[in-house]
DNA sequence: CTATGAGTTGACGATGCCGTCAAGTTCTGA
DNA sequence: TCAGAACTTGACGGCATCGTCAACTCATAG
């Protein structure tokens, strides 16, 4: 099979690109808890609140005003805390559908015939979701933390490990590095999108491809630090 | 001539480490205006302040609350917008001293017999500077932007410069890297310092050394991008 | 010793953001 | 159609930070 071609978009702009709408079936069903569904009207508002607040987070950061983002969805900031208590909430409402896309990229990766190359493709999948969106970047190193986020994670993660292990086994991965070593990548890649996203909107490619190379197998050089434990990559529980 | 040994001191501890205290001879001379001497209590409180800014922007970042600066020194908010109008001034007053630091830094690597190891021995004292405060690691990022600084910052890129082509002649270090693309190193590693002082604050040693087989000759692969030009690297004029 | 101006003080107004709540509006089920 | 629950509104109080300024203090030159 060759390897799938999604990932060559041109993604890099800094206008993100509208992308990915969230336009999930409205308020998560909980099995535990049978919350009532949304009067129509609300339901409507919180779809306006996270398109805005989706715009606003890739334009500008995780850290814009509340009442911006209540403004620019057209209703009131009173509306916005009763939809969503926390800023916290509102990031994880919006963010979830970026997450499933990581881990259908993880599997899509698996599918690549030469595991290297698998690798790489979701390695530069996932660098070009933060390069389109200043808030994914962000959410990208400091992670989510909410139930639903946490299983999607782990769901990829058990992907990328078999991405990992396939690229040790061929011996194009050096042996001596852990999928909790892609933390490099996600955070050397965000800071570089930080710095160059208006500069050099490509150039994070080069600070990924350079730090490829370091995981190549090929002249690997004995690395001085043993790798992060069992995940501590994450903040703690929400 | 052996490497020095300098940068192996232990600067990864979250404390920073009681570090340069800044204690220049007082208000910079400039020779085109010749600014009356400070008063000798405006004198010792400018001392007061540069040292409380510098403990505290070593620990808590620079964003620290103007008016807790002042109260650290022992002063009153007035006078810290006396002396130092803008957080700017201050800053550049703070770190000039680390600049100079790297300056000599890369001097001395210079005089490491093997190119590379000298490049390593630079690049690992940076980050170990990096890592031992983090206003240094903010401002290592940002850059800085006041004339002396900048004077400072291209004398060490010259003695770089010196230091990147010695191990390309020498063929370690890969050809179709420049000093441009050092800054995914100070990028990289800031943000993983960032994320990782608290943690397991050694962490940033095996990042470096990822990306640092990265950059040799070695097993390098075509890069995708162009290097940044002619130093961008750092924002616009004061 | 004293006059003078350099330097200090701390209260103050301005700004921007957060999160709440009582009063008003709108949807929905009967 | 209508009652009542669900929802919205926007003004408000609280908080933190910034930078200023008139009144005061103090070092220094003469």
């Amino acid at each position: 099979m060759a390897p799938p071609t999604e990932p060559a978009q041109s993604s890099e702009t800094s206008e993100p690109a509208q992308q990915a709408q969230p336009s999930e079936p409205a308020q998560q069903a909980q099995p535990s808890e049978p919350t009532r569904p949304l009067r129509s009207d609300a339901q409507r508002n919180r779809e306006l609140l996270l398109a805005a607040a989706c715009d606003m987070f890739a334009e500008q950061g995780l850290d814009v005003a509340m009442a911006d983002i209540a403004r620019r969805a057209g209703v009131s900031n009173g509306t916005l805390y009763n939809r969503f208590p926390t800023r916290s909430d509102l990031i994880e409402a919006v963010f979830v559908d970026r997450l499933e896309r990581m881990v259908e990229l993880a599997r899509h990766a698996l599918a690549v015939d030469d595991p290297w190359d698998g690798l790489e493709y979701y390695l530069t999948g996932t660098c070009e979701l933060q390069a389109a969106d200043r808030g994914f970047n962000e959410v990208a190193t400091r992670g989510l933390t909410s139930p639903a986020a946490r299983r999607l994670r782990d769901e990829g993660l058990a992907a990328i490990t078999e991405l990992f292990d396939r690229a040790q086994r061929a011996g194009t991965l050096r042996a001596d590095v852990t999928v909790a070593d892609l933390a490099f990548v996600v955070w050397g890649i965000s800071r570089t999108v930080d710095m160059t996203a208006k500069l050099a909107p490509r150039l994070w490619r080069r600070h990924l491809a350079l730090l490829l190379d370091g995981f190549r197998a090929q002249g690997a050089h004995p690395l001085p630090e043993p790798p992060l434990a069992a995940e501590q990559t994450h903040p703690p529980a929400p």
